[in-house]
RNA sequence: GGCCCCUUGGUCAAGCGGUUAAGACAUCGCCCUUUCACGGCGGUAACAGGAGUUCGAGUCUCCUAGGGGUCACCA
């Protein structure tokens, strides 16, 4: 059996879309699971949706999430060019082998032919198809025309009647009647091929055995096997995936403001993450796992597992796996990852970093909410006293300001300030006065944060502010409840 | 509209003629607890509808409905 060679071609017109990106992870997992090699083709024949720099977003995506190509554009390889505009010279022999076939022919229709044609159609309330109108010109016409500088493209040549079809490796045997195709444009009046033809003259040329590519190519890919048999070629095995929607109705697109790989990560979501729970949109492993690295994904996709129905994009469930991935780091890893976001509303250099990491990781879902969450240790907010009131610690503005006028030396007095130097302390107060923790230790944490919520109990919040500041902020908090 | 495809809880999904119809996320409740989280335990919740085939159908067939895709000198 001939070695799997797979491609993933997208078009440079914008980020990697996470449609595009499983697509992508789908074709580079298949090709490595049979040692076979993973192709990266641009398909950039559309010179008006160019988008600059769509290139290297395409690049910088996919080596983040490690789907490293094994041929393509920058990195060369024995089928290159690996971009069809650098390949452009190598369609028109190919078309015009089928203009001698028979399977294809020049077209000089205008545009305003085309879309008189297209408007008489619309009349009667049919479909357009192109009426063959320069399909029986003769060699010579076609001849002297061309060599007056007509413009011109070049159709397939469809047969009047018949049915053309494939085999989806998913979907099994998609046939249609070829009344309903339209001769498709091979080569666009500018030389370049359409997507339709280069497709197919680059799948052969490079020897691609298998394509995996989005559902919108499900009803064309009849008329694309016609070409391999104008041909003679042997066709690659076609694995059509179902789209990621957005919601029921609505496929997952950047035109309504969907992220990208790239949005995702700069929200905060760790690229392990979003590879991992992509993968399962429209794929299981057939068991109950469902976190994987890369490698152990190689090792387990299948075809088998692929889904035909479209999928959902969840949101939550992302969060869930960036949660789940922010737990596998380490405390070191974390604290580096978290820098960053934390630094835009804390001085990092005021406070125990890796505490706050070791504090943070276990309630951090994704990196960019952490911040919002700190605001309280880089000043004392203003805050409301009647954060003091508390149903379940029994606690109130009344009893609070007793225990921490009590509190107050005990902490004063302790000879080191640690986190455990002040539990100590504390409980031991608790223990002497027979009450609850929480009727003392609310009081504490709300008198050193000021905030109802804080990702840390009292004794941890006390320990990154210091002594200083926690015993600054005590006294205004005693002040006021004084007032 | 023609053609093609899809249809199990809110979401991802297992299931491949016989199951009390898994699991995960979300949601709800309880427990744990110095807040928020984490964690533990438990609950609610699904075979789109209708005909067939069969002793027996989520699983096979057909119809209907809903949804998606496609009908470009875009990919």
């Amino acid at each position: 059996m001939a070695t799997v060679r797979t491609r993933f071609a997208p078009s440079p017109t914008g980020y990697l879309h996470l449609g595009g990106l499983r697509t992508a992870l789908y074709t580079y997992l298949y090709a490595k699971q049979n040692a076979g090699s993973f192709v990266l083709r641009i398909e950039d024949t559309d010179q008006e949706r160019y988008v600059e720099g769509a290139v290297d977003a395409i690049y910088r995506s996919m080596r983040l999430a490690g789907l490293n190509w094994d041929e393509g554009p920058d990195i060369g390889g024995d089928y290159g060019p690996y971009v069809q505009s650098e390949r452009k010279g190598m369609y028109l022999p190919y078309a015009q082998q089928l203009v001698e076939m028979g399977k294809a022919y020049y077209c000089f229709c205008t545009e305003a032919r085309l879309k008189g044609l297209r408007a008489e159609y619309e009349a009667r309330g049919e479909t357009f198809k192109y009426d063959k109108h320069c399909a029986n010109l003769s060699k010579e016409e076609v001849q002297a025309r061309i060599a007056a500088g007509e413009p011109y493209v070049i159709r397939q040549n469809l047969p009047e009647q018949g049915e053309a079809s494939f085999d989806d490796a998913l979907f099994g045997h998609i046939a249609v009647d070829v009344s309903t195709l339209d001769d498709m444009i091979l080569i666009k009046s500018d030389g370049m091929p359409t997507y339709n033809f280069a497709n197919v003259i680059d799948d052969h040329t490079m020897g691609i055995t298998h394509v995996m590519r989005g559902s919108e190519y499900l009803s064309s890919t009849p008329k694309y096997n016609l070409l391999y048999e104008a041909f003679g070629w042997e066709k690659p095995v076609y694995i059509h995936l179902s789209p990621i929607m957005a919601n029921a109705t609505r496929k997952l697109s950047k035109r309504y403001g969907d992220p990208s790989f790239e949005d995702l990560m700069n929200q905060g979501y760790l690229k392990d993450a979003i590879v991992n729970y992509i993968a399962l949109l429209g794929w299981n492993p057939g068991d109950e796992r469902e976190y994987f690295t890369l490698d152990e994904l190689t090792q387990a996709f299948s075809l088998k597992g692929l889904s035909k129905s479209p999928a959902v994009f969840d949101m939550m469930k992302l969060r869930h796996f960036n949660f789940e991935y922010v737990q596998k780091m380490n405390t070191q890893e974390f604290e580096q990852a978290i820098l960053p976001w934390i630094s835009t509303v804390i001085d990092p250099a005021r406070f125990d970093t890796h505490r706050l990491a070791e504090l943070l990781q276990p309630r951090c879902e994704v990196l960019s909410e952490l911040a919002e969450r700190l605001g309280f240790l880089n000043e004392m907010p203003e805050y409301d006293l009647e954060l003091f009131f508390n149903k379940r610690m029994k606690t109130n503005r009344e009893t609070a300001l007793p225990v921490l006028e009590a509190l107050y030396p005990l902490l004063e007095q302790s000879p080191v300030w640690s986190e455990q130097a002040l539990h100590d302390a504390v409980m031991d107060y608790v223990a002497q006065q027979g009450c609850k923790n929480g009727f003392v230790l609310w009081p504490l944490r709300i008198a050193i944060s000021g905030w109802e919520n804080t990702p840390a109990g009292a004794f941890e919040i006390a320990g990154l502010l210091g002594r200083e500041e926690t015993l600054r902020r005590l006294r205004t908090s005693m002040d006021r409840l004084k007032a």
